[in-house]
RNA sequence: GCCGAAGUGGUGGAAUUGGUAGACACGCUGGACUCAAAAUCCAGUGCCUUCAACAGCGUGCGGGUUCGAUUCCCGCCUUCGGUACCA
C-alpha cells in the first residue's frame, strides 16, 4: 500500500485541534516571533488558490520559527466588512451579516483543509461589535487629537482650546486646513458652532467637502470599481463627480514621518519606492496671484518658480472654488460645458488623457507679480483640486502636459530654459540655463529657484514650501455594511461624540440595503435609530480600510474587553516580525496602518512607532478574465458586440462586462466564445439583460433566438483571480485529490514566492511521485522498514549537504528551490538504497514545516516523542561538508570547454600549467594567448 | 498618463556577490515490466547543421561596459499590479 493521505491526514487533523497543538500563549520565557497574513475578505466564491499561495508560505516560516524555538504568533481573521457582502444583499436580500458568516464558515473550512497552525482561539472579525467597538473607539481619537508640527506629535484637542483661550491661534504650530489667524479674545467670544468649525480644521479625523461618484440613475454613490469606462458597471448608466460632506482622516500630518521612517524597515525596494512616490514630497514654492481688477488671489504652487516669466497662462481645477467668481459673462457657457464635461470623467481618465486635455478660459487674468503682465486663467481637467493648491502656472515650454495644452488651445509658449549645454537632459531635471526672464537671464537652473525664492519672501508674494502628493484620506462611506459612526449632530449640525461607554454603537439590523433617495446610506432609513434626544446619528459607515488597519494588534489579545489589547501583551508581541501579503496593498493598507500605527504611538498605546518589520510580497496567481463587449448607450438598451466586430478605433465606444469563465467556451484562447448555451447561462446569471441584442459574425440575435452556430466571440485576459472577474479556482478539489502536504509543497514549488504566474496544474504529479518516494524511504510494499544502522560518511554528507541548503533557502524566503534540494536528496538516498532512521528522522524534522502530515506520520512511525512540530530544526555540521578537490571550467574567450579537477588548496600559477596540458586546450593555442584569468575557487578564462 | 514589477527550452522554473545558462520538475521520445493498460523503473531531450560533434546560435528587442553579462548601464516592446470608494 502506498502513502494514503485521505487516512493520515483527517487523522492528525483533528488530533492536533483536540490537543490544542497550536495554542500560543503571551506569557512565556522564549523570544517571540509573530508571523501575519494580510486577513482574507470572505467573499462568497470561498478560497481560491491564489489565497494559499502567501499562507503557506508564513505557514511554513512559522513552523520553522517554532522549531527553532521561538514563541510564535501565527493568527488569522476575516476582513469582513465590505462591498460585495452589501451588493449580494441587494440583489438577493439575503443580509450581509448572514451571508459573511456562510462565507467565513467556508473559509474555515478551507484553511483547516490546508492544515495551518492558526492559533483560533486568536481569531478576529471586523465585523464582529467586539472588534469594531476598538475601531470606532480608536476614531474617537484621532477626532480627540490635533497634529502639533512642533512637537511632531498628535496631542489632545482640549490642549489646543486652553491655547487658543490663552493665545489665539498666530502660534500654533499644527498641521490644519486653518488659514485665517484669530486672538484669544476673538476665540472665547466664538459661538460654539463657530469654535467646533475652527477645531474641525485641526482634527485628525474631521469633516470636509469630498467628491463621490454619483449615479442618477442607479440614486447611489458607486465604488471606483463600479465605474468602468466612465458608466456604471450596473446598467452602463453614466456618473458624474458630486461634491459630498464627508469624514476625511487628516494621514498628510504624518507625511513626512511616513516617508523618513521608511529607511527603517526591511521591505522590498520597489515597495518602499511605491510609497515614497505614493506620499510625493516635493520642495517648491507657494505663491499668490492678484486677480486683474478684483480683490482676490490665486494660490499655487510650484517646484520651479525660475520659469515664471514662461507661465503664459494659469490653470485651475474645474472644481476650484474660484470658478464661479473668475468666470466673466461672456465665459460662462464655454467653462459651463467644460465643468459639465469635466464632471462624467473619473480622476484616473483625467490624469490618462494627456492627449485629450480640456479646458476652457475664465475670462479672468492673473498679475505676474515679477512684470505686472496679465496672464490668462484657465480651467483644465488636467489640475485636480485635491493636489497642491488646485491651480498652476502653465510654463508649456518646460512642462509636458502644459505644453500638449498650450497647443490645443493655441495658446502662447516662451522658452525660458537653454538646455543646450546639457545634452541628454529631459525636461524633468533642474538643469540649463534662464532665458528671456529679466532679472534672472543667464543665471543656472538650481540658482535662479534660489534667487526666486528670496525675491517671492521680500516682496511677500509667496515663500518656500514643502508639498505632498499624499492626500488626506477619505472616511465616509454612503453604505450599509461597514462601522457605523460614534457621531451625533444636534440641531445646529455641531458633532457630538457618543461617550466610550456607549460603544460599540452596533450596527442595526435592516431589510431594505438600498441607498436612499437622495443617495443617504441606507442607515438613514431607520428613523428610531436616527434620532436620539434630539440629535440624530451620522448615517454613513466607515470605509473597508477601518478595520484593516489595526487588526494585527488585536491578534496579540483577541479577546481584551477592556482595551483593544493589554500593555503586557502589545509589550510583549512588539510589532510584527514577518509579513506577507500582495503587493496591491502597496500604497493602501498599507500606508493607513502605518499611518493608524504611528498615532496610536504617539498616543504611547503602541510600543514601536511601525507595525511591520519584515514584508515580503507574494505575486499573485492569476486567472483567465472573459468578458464581452456592450456597446456604451445612453437610452439603457444593451447591445453587445461579438470581439470580431470591433475595429481598434471605436473600442473607446464600448465597455467590457466580466462574464464567468464557466459559460465561457475555450475560454483563455483566442477563439473563447459564448455559444447559444452560453448565451442562456449568461442571461440566467444577469437577468437585466435579457433584453439584450448579440451582434455576431453570423448575425445579430436575441438571447432566446441566438444561433446555433453562432459565436460572441469574448475578451480573454491573464489577470487576478477575482471573484469579480468571475474565475475563480477553488483549491478544494486539488487537496482532495492529491492531500494537502502535496498542495501546500505544489504551491511552494510553482516558483518564487513574489513571483505572480496563471494557475496551472501540469507539475503537481511531480510533487505528488516525490512525497510518495519519501515515504517508501522507509516503507516496502506496505510495510515499515527502516534500519538503526550508523550512517556512512557518504550519507551523513548528503543529509547535512541538504540541511545547509535548506536552511539557507528558508531563510532567503527561497521556498520553490527547497523543495528542490528535498527532491534531490530523496532521489539520492533511493539510489544509495537508504533507509537508515538516523537519516530519515533527520530529513523528516526538515520536511515537516512544508508538509506537515507525512512528516508527522512518518515521525511517530520512526519512534519520535510527541509531535514533530516541536522537534528541534536539525543544525548543519559542517564538518561532514569539507571538499579537497574543486572542479574548475575552462572557458575560452568566456565560453565553456572543458573542465579540471584539482586539489582545493593549489595555487593559480600551479592550476594554469595544468591547463596547458590539456588536450582540449591545446588545440585553442594556435592563436597566441592574451591573457590567463584563475579565479580561485569559481573558474578559469583563457582570452585568446 | 504616472508609480512599481516581470519577460530564460514545448511548459513551471534554477543560476544567492559579474564567473560552467537550463538545477529540480512537468511534458515529450525510446526502452524494460505486462495478455493489455495503469503504476513503476531505465535512457534521451535548448535550437540548428550533422553520421557525429569538443562547430555555430541561444536568457523579450536594439545598443554599451567587461577577459567574462540572465545579472551592470542607456533606449525600446509586451504583460501584470497600483492609481486614492474592490479588498
Amino acid at each position: 500500500m502506498d502513502y494514503n493521505h485521505k487516512e493520515v491526514e483527517p487523522k492528525w487533523r483533528n488530533l492536533w485541534a483536540e490537543t490544542k497543538l497550536y495554542k500560543v500563549e503571551n506569557d512565556t520565557s522564549k523570544p517571540k516571533f509573530y508571523v501575519l497574513d494580510m486577513f482574507p475578505y470572505p467573499s462568497g466564491a470561498g478560497l481560491h488558490v491564489g489565497h494559499p499561495l502567501g499562507y503557506i508560505a508564513s505557514d511554513i516560516i512559522a513552523r520553522y520559527k517554532k522549531q527553532q524555538g521561538y514563541n510564535v504568533l501565527h493568527p488569522m481573521g476575516y476582513d469582513a466588512f465590505g462591498l460585495p457582502a452589501e451588493q449580494y444583499a441587494i440583489s438577493t436580500g439575503v443580509h450581509p451579516a448572514i451571508s459573511t458568516d456562510e462565507n467565513i464558515a467556508r473559509y474555515r473550512a478551507q484553511l483547516d483543509n490546508l492544515g495551518f497552525n492558526y492559533d483560533w482561539s486568536r481569531q478576529v472579525k471586523t465585523c464582529d461589535p467586539s472588534y469594531y467597538k476598538w475601531t470606532q473607539w480608536i476614531f474617537l481619537q484621532l477626532f480627540d487629537h490635533y497634529y502639533d508640527t512642533g512637537l511632531d506629535k498628535a496631542m489632545p484637542i482640549s490642549a489646543l482650546i486652553s491655547k487658543f483661550e490663552a493665545d489665539g491661534n498666530a502660534q500654533i504650530q499644527a498641521a490644519t486646513s486653518q488659514s485665517e489667524y484669530f486672538t484669544a479674545d476673538e476665540w472665547n467670544v466664538m459661538t460654539q458652532t463657530a469654535k467646533e468649525e475652527v477645531l474641525m480644521n485641526y482634527r485628525l479625523a474631521y469633516r470636509k467637502v469630498g467628491f463621490v461618484n454619483w449615479c442618477e440613475a442607479l440614486g447611489t454613490v458607486l465604488a471606483n470599481d463600479e465605474v468602468k469606462d466612465g458608466v456604471s458597471e450596473r446598467g452602463g448608466f453614466p456618473v458624474e463627480r458630486r461634491p459630498m460632506m464627508q469624514w476625511s482622516l487628516r494621514i498628510t500630518a504624518y507625511a513626512e514621518r511616513l516617508l523618513s521612517n521608511l529607511d527603517k524597515l526591511d521591505w522590498p525596494e520597489p515597495l518602499k519606492a511605491m510609497q515614497q512616490n505614493w506620499i510625493g514630497r516635493s520642495e517648491g514654492a507657494q505663491m499668490f496671484f492678484d486677480i486683474d481688477g478684483q480683490d482676490l488671489q490665486l494660490e499655487i504652487f510650484t517646484t520651479r518658480p525660475d520659469t515664471i516669466f514662461g507661465a503664459t497662462y494659469m490653470v485651475i481645477a474645474p472644481e476650484h472654488d474660484l470658478v464661479p467668481l473668475l468666470t466673466t459673462l461672456d465665459q460662462k457657457a464655454e467653462i459651463e460645458a467644460c465643468i459639465n464635461y469635466v464632471k462624467n470623467k473619473s480622476e484616473r481618465e483625467r490624469m490618462a488623457e494627456v492627449k485629450e486635455m480640456n479646458g476652457a478660459f475664465t475670462g479672468s487674468y492673473a498679475i505676474n507679480p515679477f512684470n505686472q503682465e496679465r496672464i490668462p486663467i484657465w480651467i483644465g481637467d488636467y489640475v485636480l483640486k485635491e493636489y497642491g493648491t488646485g491651480a498652476i502656472m502653465a510654463v508649456p515650454s518646460d512642462d509636458e502636459r502644459d505644453m500638449n495644452f498650450a497647443k490645443k488651445y493655441n495658446l502662447p509658449i516662451v522658452d525660458v530654459v537653454d538646455k543646450s549645454n546639457y545634452p541628454g537632459a529631459t525636461l524633468h531635471d533642474k538643469l540649463g540655463i534662464i532665458i528671456n526672464s529679466d532679472f534672472l537671464n543667464g543665471m543656472e537652473v538650481p540658482a535662479a529657484i534660489q534667487l526666486m525664492f528670496e525675491k517671492m519672501e521680500t516682496q511677500g508674494v509667496g515663500s518656500k514650501k514643502i508639498n505632498f502628493k499624499l492626500r488626506d484620506a477619505n472616511y465616509s462611506r454612503q453604505r450599509y455594511w461597514g462601522e457605523p459612526f460614534p457621531i451625533l449632530y444636534d440641531a445646529e449640525g455641531n458633532v457630538h461624540t457618543v461617550p466610550v461607554s456607549e460603544l460599540p454603537i452596533t450596527l442595526p439590523p435592516l431589510d431594505d440595503f438600498k441607498p436612499t433617495i437622495d443617495g443617504k446610506s441606507p442607515l438613514a432609513r431607520l428613523e428610531d435609530w436616527v434620532e436620539v434626544d434630539g440629535m440624530s446619528r451620522e448615517t454613513d459607515t466607515m470605509p473597508g480600510f477601518a478595520g484593516s488597519s489595526w487588526y494585527f494588534l488585536r491578534y496579540m489579545d483577541a479577546n481584551n474587553d477592556q482595551a483593544f489589547a493589554s500593555p503586557e501583551a502589545l509589550n510583549y508581541w512588539q510589532e510584527v516580525d514577518f509579513y506577507i501579503g500582495g503587493a496591491e496593498h502597496a500604497v493602501g493598507h498599507l500606508m493607513y496602518s502605518r499611518f493608524w500605527h504611528k498615532f496610536l504611538f504617539d498616543l504611547n498605546l503602541v510600543p514601536t512607532e511601525e507595525p511591520f518589520k519584515k514584508l515580503v510580497n507574494q505575486g499573485m496567481i492569476q486567472g483567465v478574465i472573459e468578458s464581452i463587449y456592450l456597446k456604451k448607450s445612453e437610452s439603457g438598451d444593451s447591445h453587445f458586440y461579438s470581439e470580431d466586430l470591433i475595429d481598434p478605433q471605436s473600442i473607446a465606444d464600448f465597455a467590457k462586462i466580466p462574464v464567468h469563465v464557466d459559460f465561457v467556451s475555450k475560454y483563455g484562447s483566442p477563439e473563447s466564445h459564448l455559444n447559444a448555451n452560453g448565451i442562456q447561462q449568461f442571461i440566467a446569471w444577469r437577468p437585466e439583460f435579457h433584453n439584450a441584442t448579440f451582434h455576431t459574425k453570423e448575425g445579430i440575435f436575441h438571447a432566446n433566438d441566438f444561433g446555433s452556430s453562432a459565436k460572441l466571440l469574448t475578451k480573454s485576459e491573464v489577470g487576478k483571480m477575482s471573484k469579480r472577474y468571475f474565475n475563480v479556482v477553488n483549491p478544494d478539489d486539488m487537496v482532495e485529490k492529491y492531500g494537502a502536504d502535496c498542495f501546500r509543497m505544489y504551491e511552494m514549488f510553482l516558483g518564487p514566492i513574489e513571483q505572480s504566474k496563471p494557475w496551472d496544474t501540469k507539475g503537481i504529479d511531480g510533487v505528488s511521485k516525490f512525497l510518495r518516494k519519501f515515504w517508501n524511504l522507509i516503507h516496502n510494499e506496505g510495510t515499515l522498514q527502516f534500519t538503526e544502522e550508523t550512517p556512512n560518511d557518504q550519507e551523513l554528507k548528503l543529509l547535512h549537504t541538504t540541511i545547509k541548503k535548506v536552511t539557507d533557502d528558508i531563510e532567503r524566503f527561497s521556498l520553490n528551490t527547497t523543495i528542490s534540494n528535498f527532491m534531490i536528496c530523496v532521489n539520492e538516498l533511493k539510489r544509495m538504497n537508504c533507509n537508515k532512521k538516523a537519516v530519515i528522522v533527520e530529513l523528516v524534522k526538515l520536511i515537516a514545516p512544508f508538509a506537515p502530515f507525512i512528516a508527522e506520520e512518518m515521525w511517530l512511525q520512526l519512534g519520535g516523542e510527541g509531535s514533530v512540530h516541536h522537534a528541534s530544526f536539525p543544525k548543519v555540521e559542517e564538518k561532514y561538508l569539507i571538499e579537497d578537490t574543486v572542479v574548475y571550467p575552462i572557458c575560452v574567450n568566456g565560453k565553456k570547454r572543458d573542465e579540471l579537477e584539482v586539489a582545493k588548496d593549489m595555487a593559480p600559477q600551479e592550476i594554469e600549467k595544468l591547463v596547458f596540458e590539456k588536450a582540449s586546450v591545446k588545440k585553442w593555442l594556435d592563436q597566441p594567448v592574451k591573457k590567463v584569468i584563475v579565479v580561485p575557487g569559481r573558474m578559469i578564462n583563457l582570452v585568446v
